[in-house]
DNA sequence: GATGAATGAGTTTTCATTCAT
DNA sequence: AATGAATGAAAACTCATTCAT
């Protein structure tokens, strides 16, 4: 896991160099979003001639694409780190909504170009959400899937579980970091927590 | 409420005209995004020549923000109406998620539009995400503080509560939308309900 | 015939301007050959702005053969109109290597379009020297099968008999028009029917 | 004779090298003509890298010119072998026609590039299809200029006569290399000889 | 000698927008 | 009110060429 193949990494892009472009690609797709974002910014940000991006990537998609999976690798890492060799199901599905609050926290920019970009790529290509997320959803999944299985989570429609998670994570990733509010980070993972565990009503406490 | 200012409605745009306009810039932005979207292709969906919409309007940005605040309008209409005279506020909780859940359902084109494009418009001007949600916000607030203050709802950060709302409610919506799964809608809209009232948990019943 | 399709003429390109923009690529593409010709040249040399060009053709290449097309129907008429309604087989002939090589020597520039360019716009594509050649073709076919049925020509494979023809004619009109040479275009003309018709050597005589 | 200069042979390219670089350099060139052709291509092609060309050959227009001369230089070279010695003027021409057509059937990718790509090079320089087919053009020049002088040839000018000699057996070269057909290259050879002595009237016999 | 990497200088094409009718 | 025609301003992508190794 967490090893894919890099299909874009053409020409020996060296490790440094696809540093160099993941981080200036990171900030300017975020800030301007796929189509808005220009080849010449993502270079001029990485210190590259345009022509540069263009030697390695053989177009603006193929960067883009290389962001993505660069990016949801790096997720996928954190997250499984951090639920690893937990046995007790409801831990570890606590972990997994603080694991993703921590990472579309620290990675605001990254969050915003995955969550609200992907879904647009591409269609009819084989670059949907689903796959280019697949090293996550597969991490959450296999967490989800093993607490239901252990009856700690509802027997609810895995697909439906899934996309709760992601949505209720990622919208208040958006949300804060949209509006940058002095909300503390601790109290946000705190209460999503509590809602994607036992939901808002009082009474089920 | 319901009944925004419509800055964009220039030189007497009948309402048969806008509905037409409306209709095609919903289907053409919804499929691909503000800025892939042509101006040409609204038009041609429209049935109109391209300059004819530029004759209603003044930039492909205002026709976009005419389409967002009328679609945001009709949704807020929608759901007033499905909460309107609810007294218990677990039930008004219930009846805001099925009534998005519903109004998400039968309009999918509108929704990708609003949760996906709507947070990169023009974030300098006076184009956001919470003003252009503000007529179903207003609404979607109202139900959620009224429950907290009945002592319905827990005490969590209204901020919180809100996007976790949207969250879950618009993350199922591109879900579903996006894969066009054979999933039930009413068992979608009772799982989510359950979910944003009761948590994910088992023990919580 | 002479009333080909002109399936290049789009979103109705007036006769006005129809010209306008035939005069002006054929000059360009006559000087610099397709791929080194600019479209912005061309838009130039027809008063027009680059983006207008693009507003009736949808491609360089596009603009390209609507010259081609234009052209060789023309050269086709002219042609006709010189062999029409002659009896004399032989007369025929030598009208028909008269009326290319002034017409040839007249349309220098298009003459090297045509000749020098067809044969590598894009040999995959429908769009060969045969076919944009037939107009002329099929008169030039025509006036030499009929000299042959009649015995007056010899009995020479056809494609042997056209591509020798155009071989001949063709040659001179690009030799003389690259060296600007002072060679009477009189001489010339009855140099070549000479040649054609009878051959180099004196003892035929 | 057909030792030319060589001016571009920089750096003791191997005549290994070299035979490896005109077999591509030819394919790719013919293919594609000037322009389009890619350098890359080009090394591709001959199992080069792309900077191992431009260390042989300065420029694309360099790599180029060292084609045309040395394909000519062959194409003169093996003309030149086969009117050597011969008496009779009449003949010497036969001869002439036939050694064209052969090497123009032999090496059609050659032909194309020599006559259709050599008109555009670069006009203004010093590279004009005069000079480029000089080696060839003075065996031609000298053979038909003899056999005029001798009274075999009319009295034509002497650009006419090369013209038309060119022509004639330029067009069938790639006429036939554009379609080739099934025609055979015997009948076609004899067919180009009997038109360029004695014309293509019958009564000339 | 050979070549991987980098880039400067274009060029085509796209589109929002304007305007005369 | 409506629209065909025209265009300015981008922006993606290409490719010959250079250079450090």
């Amino acid at each position: 896991m967490a090893t894919a193949p890099n299909i874009d990494r053409e020409r020996g892009l060296s490790d440094e160099l696809a540093d160099q472009i993941f981080e200036a690609a990171m900030r300017v797709f975020a800030e301007r979003g796929f189509a808005r974002a220009k080849v010449e910014e993502v270079a001029e940000a990485a210190g590259l001639a345009r022509a540069t991006i263009y030697y390695h990537f053989r177009t603006k998609r193929d960067l883009y694409v290389f962001l993505l999976q660069r990016g949801i690798e790096q997720m996928a890492v954190h997250v499984e780190t951090e639920v690893a060799g937990i046995e007790d199901g409801r831990e570890a599905v606590e972990r997994l909504v603080a694991a993703h609050v921590d990472f579309f926290d620290r990675y605001q920019a990254f969050t915003q170009v995955v969550l609200l970009e992907t879904w647009r790529i591409d269609p009819e290509a084989d670059i949907t959400p689903e796959r280019i997320l697949a090293p996550d959803l597969a991490v959450v999944g296999q967490v989800l899937q093993k607490a239901r299985n252990e009856g700690v989570v509802k027997k609810l429609d895995s697909g439906v579980l899934v996309s709760s998670f992601f949505g209720l994570v990622a919208a208040a990733a958006i949300y804060f970091a949209s509006y940058r509010t002095e909300f503390p980070h601790a109290r946000m993972k705190k209460a999503l927590v509590e809602i994607f565990l036992h939901g808002v009503l009082r009474e089920a406490d």
